[in-house]
Order: C-alpha cells, then structure tokens, then sequence
RNA sequence: GGCGUGGUAGCCAAGUGGUUAGGCAGGGGUCUGCAAAACCUCGGACACCGGUUCGAAUCCGGUCCACGCCUCCA
C-alpha cells in the first residue's frame, strides 16, 4: 500500500510520490525564537516528527530543513526591553529549542537555518521578484509584493480576496502599500528596530516574515521540493505568500504536498496567557511530566484534528506508558529464558504490523497505529501467561517493538533499569524474611515503607521486583 | 460576511452504509498470604429533527452548539 497524505494544495488526500525516487525533501516552519515555545508550538514539531518518522518507516530517506525565526517584530522588540542585542537574545531561545526538541524525542532535521543568515540570498530573491515586476518598492521606502500580478493566489488557502475583510491589525510600518493585500517583502528601518537593521538596495531595514522561508527553503532544497508543512495557522497568509513569492520568481512549482496540523486547545480552549491556560514544556516540565508523558499526550490525536490537551490526559498517559515499560521489561526477562512460541510471536507481530502500517499509511493515523501495538501486547501478554512465548520469541517481539519505535519514539525497549537504593533493598530483604517466617503483618508494615519511599514491588513467581 | 473544521460512552480517541476500534477510569472474576502486574469479563455511544435505504454513527436536507483562519500565531 503507497503512502497516503492529505494535501491542502488540491484539498484532497493523495498518494505520496516523490520527485525522486526514494528521497523526501521537506521543509517545515520552525519556531520564532523569541521566548521558550509552548506546547501548542510543540504539537506541530511532533506532527512534522511523525511525518519523518513515518517517511522513514516506509523507507524514504529524508532531507528536512527547519527554519529558525530571528528576527521579526517580537524578536526585536523583547530583545530591545531586555537590553540584549539580538544575536544574544535569540541565541538563548534557540538553545532551549534544542533542548526542549530532544526532551520530547523529536528527531533533529537535516538543517536548522537561521533568517538572520540568509539575508543575502533575501534580497537577491527580492531583486529578481522587482525585476519580474510583482516586486515594487512603496511609499514608505518598505518592498512589497503585488498580489494582482499572481493570478493564482489563494489557491491554498481557498480564498478570494474580494470577499475578504480587512483586519484591523494593519501595522503602522504597512500603509505604504499600493493594496491593501500586499504583503511586505522587506520593511524599512524606523525607530523601532533600534539597532536591528541590514543594509540593502532600498536602505536599510529588515526582511519580512514570508521571504526567509521561500529563500531558505530553496537554497537547502531547490526551487522544487516534495512537502512543506506547518500549522494550519500558517496556511494563510504566510504559506499563501511564499507560493506566491516562490513561483513568481522562479516559474516553477514551488511545492507538491502542503500539511497543516490543527491547534492544540486545553481543557476544550483556545489556549492563552490570560486564560491560565498557556503552557510552555517547561512549565510542564516543572509540574514533574517527563518529556515521553507530554510527547504521548501530544502524538495520540489525529494531527488535523484539533488536539485537546489536559491533565487527566497527561496522567492517563503516565500510566499507559508504564504499562508499556512492565510488557518489554517482561519481554526482556523472558528473552534469557529457553527458546519457545517463536511461530507464535510471529504471528502476532504480523498482525498488529499490518495494521500498524496500514494506519500510517492512511494519513498518518496514529490511534490505528497505536491500537496495533496494544494489540500486540495483549496477545503477547495473553501468552505469555499461558507460557507460550520466551526466549527468541520474546526477543521477537521486542525487536518488532524496536520497529515501531522508528515512529513512535516513545518505547524504551531497551530501557535501562533504575538501580535500587542500598536502603530500599534493606527493606525489600527485611520483607521478604518476614515474608519467608510467615509473619505477613511485618512484611506488610515494610511494604508500606517501601511504597512510601516511591517504590513499587511486586512479589513473582521468580522472587521479589522492586522499582520505581 | 467569506472560507474551513468538528460534536462518538465518565474522559481521550478511531471508524464514513451491515461484521469487537483502541486506551484511561469504573464493576465483577482468575492468580496472589494479601497486594502488584497480567489475563478474562461487564456495563456504557454516535448533538438534535426529518429523509433515503432491507439496513444510517456513516449518505441527503435542516437545526443547535463549539472551534479555527480572514495580513507576521504552530
């Protein structure tokens, strides 16, 4: 079965082809680095992290390129009220981008250019847009893009402009355009910017927002690339605009496959600073959430669905994954034990692979990817207690959990045990004397301890377990 | 006003004409000294009103509700 992705160019599911055979070019809006990024910022990382993941899963080797923003409005405006140059400002935030990506298991893209970098190749793709004509330079000194010079705009985002309503955030630095529609390819220095400015053709100034990913995008991946993806919020005008952009200076299609996500929301609302209800990874982080609880919460739900994000859902997830970690830590007990059931585990593992890679493939729909690793392990866990499966069978299927691993970056199937404190397996020991003498009121009374200690135990057939 | 999503059990979440989605929580059981873990089992559902059909959560029409975008938000 190919590949099956929802495309928001055509606004139909297609089947994935690639321009070249076997290799996914990709190019994915990254965050604007001008304060740790919040969760619903991170629900679309961990839905471009599927994407890949699930490229790679179907065996294409992927190039992805993910932008990062520093510099626009909010950049240069909190560096200035931090009395920080920008360089030092942004640098910051792009490293707790780093930090908080790995804490969630995200894979690291092939690149992660910077706008500041790429100034140049901004302004030559400005210089060829003003030379095609679409580009003309405003009143106020600022360039602009001429919507009416590219018929196909809005194609993307289904939307005829004469229907539209003018915002009323219209920016002051914005009323030097000849439509309202127009869009900034680069804005001229005002007071503002403080110290923030390039010099360029027209002055001094700074790009605008669209044009770093048009120009980034295809000098890391030609004028032609596979898939660009971001959050539905991005659709327009951001992603209208650098089709736009990149076409009208290049004549070449720009990209075959648009993805959008949808917005995370918590408790069932729009999440926001004044509602209480703004959450940064780090504020969940600090609540005692590990990254693999929050990167469950956020993977779980169809990514253009809207995803709602609670704590009963993170606490849910706390214990699905414990779940997961006693079934492979079982595996890997019975792993060391005689070889049996082989013929059995691999019968399981076909099943839930078929369908786990069924669900991939039908725009990445993960509930039915996640349905087949429980499958998995029931059935497992079904004969496992029938004494069906150990050794090559158990290590079977912990090599077919490492499979499934490749997408869901979520099971430690090799995870390795916490070691027991001195103190704990004093008590653990004490108990099970206790246990041995038959004097369970004391070998309850020392489990109670151990329990408060944050230990679980549980007694097996094989003697006492004592973890986390 | 335009464009677009969605409403499935206490909660999360698939499914788009017929055949168990899955998970968390809850009830009952097996196992255990008691637990834990695991397994078995149970209940509980398709926003509302019509229509099409042998049959509708699914298709059609209408209603209600929620949400997103409509110029720098993932």
């Amino acid at each position: 079965m190919p590949l099956k992705i929802y495309n928001s160019l055509t606004h139909s599911p297609e089947e994935f082809v690639p321009i070249q055979d076997g290799k996914v070019s990709m190019y994915t809006c990254g965050p604007t680095v001008y304060n740790y990024a919040h969760i619903g910022n991170f629900r679309a990382y961990i839905f471009e992290d599927l994407l890949r993941r699930t490229l790679k899963y179907c065996g294409y080797s992927v190039h992805q390129v993910m932008n990062l923003t520093d510099v626009d409005d909010k950049t240069i405006r909190d560096s200035i009220a931090a009395g920080l140059s920008l360089d030092t400002f942004t640098a910051k935030f792009k490293s707790s981008f780093f930090e908080d990506i790995e804490t969630l298991r995200i894979e690291k893209a092939e690149e992660y250019p910077a706008a500041t970098d790429h100034i140049s190749e901004m302004i030559a793709l400005i210089l060829t847009l003003i030379d095609k004509g679409v580009g003309y330079v405003g009143d106020d000194k600022s360039v602009y893009f001429a919507i009416n010079q590219f018929p196909n705009y809005g194609q993307l985002a289904n939307i005829d402009l004469n229907e539209q309503r003018p915002g009323e955030r219209v920016q002051a630095d914005e009323y030097g355009k000849e439509s309202v529609a127009d869009f900034a390819l680069w804005k001229h220095w005002n007071e503002d910017d403080g110290d923030v400015y390039w010099e360029s053709p027209w002055g001094r100034g700074r790009p605008g927002w669209h044009i770093e990913c048009s120009a980034m995008s295809m000098k890391y991946l030609g004028n032609h690339f596979d898939i660009h993806t971001g959050g539905i919020d991005n659709m327009f005008p951001h992603h209208e605009d650098e089709i736009a952009q990149s076409q009208a200076a290049t004549g070449e299609k720009f990209v075959n496959y648009w993805l959008h996500c949808g917005h995370l929301i918590v408790d069932g609302a729009k999440m926001s600073k004044s509602s209480g209800n703004f959450f940064t990874l780090r504020d969940l982080l600090d609540k005692g959430y590990t990254g693999r609880e929050i990167r469950w919460c956020l993977l779980a739900g169809h990514y253009r669905q809207q995803l709602n994000f609670t704590f009963d859902g993170l606490d849910a997830a706390r214990t699905v994954l414990q779940r997961i970690d006693d079934f492979l830590r079982r595996l890997r007990e019975l792993a060391n034990e005689p070889d049996n059931g082989l013929d059995r585990a691999k019968s399981i593992t076909a099943a839930s692979e078929s369908s786990f890679r069924e669900g991939l493939e039908d725009d990445l729909n993960i509930s039915l990817a996640i349905a087949a690793l429980f499958d998995c392990m029931r059935e497992t866990n079904k004969s496992i207690d029938n004494r069906e499966i150990s050794g090559d069978a158990a290590s079977c299927i912990l090599d077919y959990c490492r499979s499934l691993d490749v997408v869901f970056g979520l099971l430690d199937v090799d995870g390795a045990e916490t070691a027991v404190p001195r103190e704990i397996q004093d008590l653990v020991d004490e108990r099970l004397a206790a246990r041995t003498a038959r004097d369970f009121a004391r070998a309850d009374e020392l489990r109670d301890k151990i329990h408060a200690a944050g230990w679980r135990i549980e007694d097996t057939p094989k003697g006492t377990r004592v973890r986390i």
